[in-house]
DNA sequence: TTAATTTGGTTTATATTATAAACTAGATTA
DNA sequence: TAATCTAGTTTATAATATAAACCAAATTAA
């Protein structure tokens, strides 16, 4: 009847980060911190756990002295985004019960 | 640019829950249980928060010699879920940032 | 008739998550 | 050279979800 919503997307900061990054080819880490509004402490925990699940492509290097951090989404993240929102249909459309 | 999302509704099984309510003018307990596939514990847990939050009414009665819990959505267990829904939206509609 | 099982739950404990606070390393500005 | 800023990470705490244990009463089976 309800199939299950995948625990690692069913998070608002984690779901909004795949949420920019599916439109986008990549972004940076300020970026995504200022788009969802959340603290450097959080992002940075959850960008690791969506690498950990290689939803995500992390590369890190330089801008001028600055280290920079730009994330990318893989296919694997985009499958499973794909999945969630087919999941989470059966949630929030009416009458299908 | 990213809503929240209404916490007490962004629960797997609390939103299976209201997402059964939404339709149905009233469930019994263990009929909940049942589509939800949940845990007798969890799913009483997650009732009690929904009629603490008024988004549930919980009537406790008796068929025949067994106790019977019943459950059915309020006004605003409606329109709580009709906001999760349109702030939703934002973080599965593509091409919005 | 009494022991085991079932119904319909609640309570409590534990595991998982999310969030906030503190910290790091180096760069910049005053 | 002291304070502040960039761009984060690590650690601690709070909140949540889930599982396990428990309860009272009813039923069934030996």
């Amino acid at each position: 009847m309800f199939q299950n919503l995948d625990p690692l997307l069913h998070s608002q900061l984690r779901l909004a980060i795949i949420s920019i990054l599916i439109s986008l080819e990549e972004a940076e880490f300020s970026f995504l911190k200022e788009k969802t509004n959340a603290s450097s402490g959080n992002i940075s925990v959850q960008i690791e756990k969506l690498q950990e699940a290689n939803y995500i492509k992390v590369e890190k290097s330089f801008k001028g002295k600055y280290p920079l951090t730009k994330c990318s989404i893989t296919k694997d993240g985009i499958k499973a985004f794909e999945d969630y929102i087919i999941a989470l249909q059966q949630y929030i459309k009416p009458g299908e019960h």
